[in-house]
DNA sequence: TGGTACACAATTTTT
DNA sequence: TTGTGTACCA
């Protein structure tokens, strides 16, 4: 490495040399050569200050002054998140240690909380009394299973409706996220249920039982379990000492369960790195709290180092006056004032259209516009709030032929026909887990609820019972009771209707579960057997049929079921296509994305979708103020994903959906809140199309106006009420 | 079991 | 509108 001749801190190594002070301090803190891990160290990190590329200097900074990176561990928000980590500090390690360079390999602890917690379960299994072969339900699957117990305890039968599977689902979940009690769960989220809350707790009980009957955990479960471990003082130190640095991305929008994680580990915080923006929190509906990043400071004695980011490189000086301007109004702020010295004559646009095919338009015509000045359209993104506000631009992408993938809203692995697939394989994986039992046995015709149940129990009554089998199947290395699956099934006398079906059954459940073929053979094997059931069931088969395809191919780059069924549960696909299959790699495609889905990534244009109120905010989360400042941060996150160009667009009329017949009944739109008159000289604000063609008023035209004013006179009259 | 008819409630964001 | 649950019948 060439000397560096005329910087000031001199014997600062070359990798560090593009980074301005703050993010040195962050990277350099406590890193020196006495090998002591440093106290602990807070990153508050605005929008577009260079966060990633911070923290992952700082690991290969810690890398390069001797830290061992298989004793890292390195928690983000999503696998995407914790990729772009690893490629990035390879690389800036990789250039740092020169010959060395292949140490950086090591650095295999990095994933989301729930993906690591997942990892470390197994581990610890048989000392916590967790069988190592358990499965993970998916949100889906847990409120299947829900459901089933729901039944059980008669709560369906009530007279008075009691609240459906996902709900109860939901109010479970936050009661384990955020730490709170059940009473207060309901008091402050979920009011209408109220009177159901014995049931609730007695639901939840048997919830949880069955869970650990069936050898199957849920995504809180991977928290929790991984909290409880963090609190027993044997395997607390035993995980302290395993990770010499923890260090946690996107720490604003962790819950309190994820941060009894952190203190667990890490009591004194020695060795403990947060990095995260309060300003950018929006996961609270997923039990996130914005507490975690301000009180960190003060856990810890001395408190924990402070620094804070505030230059932005991302975007232009107007949008990001713009956005300063928008979360300034926020009730709560704590942080930081964002600049920026990159200079732009082109303010945001705020630009008002007719409607949502207006808007589809004037995005289409923007996007092609700037690709005719060289923009790729992957340099290009849409964002919205909810998942269903593209579903018009969808449309007219598809008319033009203009290719997009879509992050967020429907996965893939919600296809029915891709979860009876996965189902086979996680009973296969887990006898017990009956939820899958369930949905697989009744896919062959003449099977209901009433005869899958049965079959269960055959199943879970061959499994209970310790045979010499059992030891067979453990010296075999194979789990006790995988092995009575088949012969439980064998046994079993179908109805009539399915008789015919039950053979070729048996034998592919007890060739999957015996694991007389291998990875990813077995997929395949499924798949064959499945064909027949999923032309009888579906009438788009054929298409079915390739997503099939296409996933055993994605099977075999896992190195087993257990890893493909545990990473594919934790990280779905989560970009889908207007064609089959996700684009080329270097094929040009356009971005749409929900703001959610949005976190962390850039591009140079930037459109926001429905900048109206009932879209941003969302009607359905205007309850109160702290509902309102997150969905504040929502549009904040949206607007400073924008580097050169952004574009918030307003459709004035909504048509209105559910009327009877074919008509045109609109409401009309008001523009967000959160851009109130005195914000609108940041922005160019200007309607389009620009010039307007006269029309003569039609007769629908006519009848609409009249309606507009009924509106608008029962809107003034509402003002009183 | 599996089909149809009907009632009624909810409606977002994701690991 | 869509999803979900229930009742009833072949």
């Amino acid at each position: 490495m060439l000397p560096v001749a005329d910087s000031p801190p001199s014997d600062a190594p070359a990798y560090l040399e593009k980074l301005n002070e703050a993010q040195r301090e962050a990277v350099e803190f406590g890193a020196d050569d006495s090998g002591q891990p440093p106290g602990a160290l807070l990153v508050i990190a605005g929008a577009g200050s260079g966060k990633t590329n911070t923290l992952a200097h700082r690991v290969a900074h810690l890398v390069v002054k001797g830290a061992d990176p298989r004793r890292i561990l390195l928690l983000t928000f999503s696998r995407r998140a914790a990729q772009e980590m690893t490629r990035r500090v390879t690389r800036i390690a990789g250039a740092a240690l020169g010959a060395r360079a292949a140490l950086v390999q090591g650095l295999t602890w990095s994933g989301t909380f729930h993906g690591v917690g997942a990892r470390l379960l197994r581990e610890y299994a048989d000392l916590i009394g967790l069988s190592p072969t358990f499965t993970i339900n998916d949100r889906e699957d847990s409120a299947d299973l829900m459901n089933l117990i729901r039944h059980e305890l008669g709560l369906s039968a009530k007279e008075k409706r009691f609240p459906s599977k996902n709900t109860c689902f939901s109010i479970y979940s936050r009661v384990v996220n955020t730490g709170a009690t059940l009473a207060d769960v309901l008091d402050t989220a979920f009011a209408w249920c109220r009177e159901w809350e014995a049931d609730l707790r007695a639901l939840f009980a048997a919830y949880v039982a069955a869970k650990q009957t069936q050898s199957v955990l849920d995504y809180d479960d991977l928290l929790l379990y991984w909290s409880h471990m963090a609190a027993e003082p044997s395997i607390a130190a035993d995980l302290s000492a395993r990770f010499d640095h923890v260090l946690v991305d996107e720490y604003q929008d962790t819950n309190r369960l994820q941060a009894s994680i952190l203190l667990g580990i890490k009591p004194d915080g020695r060795g403990l790195t947060v990095v995260g923006d309060d300003a950018q929190s929006i996961y609270s509906f997923r039990g996130a709290t914005v507490r975690n990043i301000l009180d960190f400071p003060a856990h810890f004695n001395p408190p924990a180092k402070q620094v804070t980011l505030e230059r932005n490189y991302r975007s232009t000086q107007p949008i990001l006056a713009a956005s300063n301007a928008v979360i300034d109004l926020a009730a709560e702020r704590f942080t930081k004032n964002l600049w920026t010295d990159r200079a732009s004559a082109q303010r945001p646009r705020l630009v008002t259209v007719a409607d949502e095919v207006d808007q589809a338009r004037y995005v289409v015509e923007k996007v092609l516009e700037a690709r005719e000045y060289g923009m790729k359209l992957k340099s290009q993104a849409i964002l919205f709030r909810a998942s269903h506000h593209s579903a018009t631009l969808e449309i007219e992408l598809t008319r033009r032929n203009i290719p997009f993938v879509k992050f967020g809203g429907l996965k893939f692995l919600d296809s029915v026909h891709v979860k009876d697939v996965l189902a086979v394989l996680r009973w296969a994986e887990n006898p017990r887990d009956r939820v899958a039992g369930f949905r697989v046995v009744q896919l062959m015709p003449g099977i209901g609820p009433a005869t899958a149940a049965r079959v269960l129990d055959q199943v879970a009554g061959h499994a209970g019972v310790a045979t010499t089998a059992d030891a067979e199947a453990v010296t075999a290395g194979l789990h006790p009771g995988v092995q009575h699956t088949a012969g439980a099934l064998a046994s079993f006398t179908p109805p009539a209707r399915a008789a015919e079906d039950w053979q070729p059954f048996v034998e592919l459940m007890s060739r999957v579960c015996g694991r007389q073929s291998a990875w990813p053979a077995e997929f395949e094997l499924i798949r064959r057997w499945y064909e027949p059931h999923l032309e009888r069931n579906h009438e788009d088969a054929s298409i079915r049929h390739g997503d099939l395809l296409q996933m055993e191919s994605i099977a075999g780059t896992y190195a087993s079921r257990e890893r493909f069924l545990t990473e594919l549960t934790l990280d779905p696909p989560d970009a889908t296509s207007d064609e089959s299959g996700v684009p080329l790699i270097d094929e040009d495609y356009l971005i749409l994305s929900t703001i959610h889905s949005a976190k962390g990534q850039e591009w140079r244009n930037v459109f926001v979708l429905n900048g109206v109120d009932g879209c941003i905010p969302s009607d359905l989360a205007t309850g109160n103020e702290a509902e309102l400042d997150e969905e504040r941060r929502l549009l904040y996150v949206a607007m400073t994903r924008a580097k050169e160009d952004l574009h918030i667009v307003v459709p004035q009329r909504f048509y209105v959906h559910n009327q009877t017949q074919p008509g045109d009944r609109h409401v009309w739109a008001q523009r967000t809140r959160f851009i109130p008159a005195h914000l609108l000289p940041l922005f160019d604000a200007h309607a389009w199309p620009y010039v307007p063609v006269p029309t003569a008023p039609t007769a629908a035209g006519l009848a609409a106006a009249a309606h507009a004013k009924i509106e608008i006179a029962a809107k003034l009259r509402r003002m009183w009420d």
